[in-house]
DNA sequence: TTCGATGCAAAATTTTTGCAGCTTA
DNA sequence: TAAGCTGCAAAAATTTTGCATCGAA
């Protein structure tokens, strides 16, 4: 079963249906690599010839976000960032402040760590955000 | 030298001008203890009797972050949370998804590795964002 | 045939900005 | 007096919602 088939059977166990704007929508939100606005996918699948709405194109997203198929992101203030995690390995983020690139990283040992902080505080960890800002190579030698 | 002094002589530096409304709003935002809106601290300090506008809540606010007084946090989407750092350790945060309760949290194993992870990926770390998302135990025995 | 889904436009939120008048240095 | 500041209201930017219509099951 490939992801696609995995979400249309949560969206049918969930009781909801089929339509074209929801399968071209879940295509373009699962498919996109690395982070777009809900406005980049809503470009993005009109480009391609879609006729999907802003409005299905959000309401789509929390779909996804809630099903845990597409998580979000807030790098920059008031802007809403996905992307998708279904079937990829779980990481986190280098943020440059001067070019603004995005860089993925993995680090066992600070999972573990935040593992156990949430435990120590009595929590049941489910999800976590960790970003690191600074300046990459490229900005500092510049 | 007191804190705000220190905000004080900072503007200055900036030829930044000392006026009432600065006066009290940064007042208000240092003096703030937890995380606040800026739609809440404007009605905090509307309801001691201040007269202050939005606009200048956010941009002095604006100013404390530059400097570094203030952070911001983004606990939920849409709405940022501004928390007085000046003076007070460093810490990252443990969110309740069930009730919103917030635990402030330090780890100096896991800040250590942040910095280890932005050196091996090039980057000089300016700052981070921790979040960790679960259940309370409040909301776990309940 | 029945609900859920869609598109559109209006509404809601949060934050920023233009501007005329006021204040600080 | 010059350069900042302020409040207000309008503008932006992003996301949500009401509603009539459409379409999947």
């Amino acid at each position: 079963m490939d992801d696609f088939e995995k979400v249309h059977g949560y969206l049918r166990g969930r009781g909801l249906r089929r339509t074209d704007a929801r399968r071209s929508i879940v295509d373009g939100a699962l498919r996109a690599d690395g982070h777009y606005t809900a406005d980049e996918l809503l470009e993005k699948l009109r480009a391609s010839g879609e006729r999907v709405s802003r409005a299905s194109v959000y309401r789509t997203l929390a779909l996804l976000v809630e099903g845990g198929f597409v998580e979000t992101r807030e790098f920059r203030r008031g802007q809403t960032m996905f992307e998708p995690v279904l079937g990829r390995h779980h990481h986190d983020h280098l943020i440059c402040t001067g070019c603004g690139a995005i860089v993925e990283f993995e680090n066992d040992e600070i999972e573990r760590l935040q593992e156990e902080t949430a435990r120590k505080h009595g929590f049941r960890l489910e999800r976590h955000s960790l970003r690191l800002y600074g300046r990459c190579a490229t900005c500092l030698s510049a």
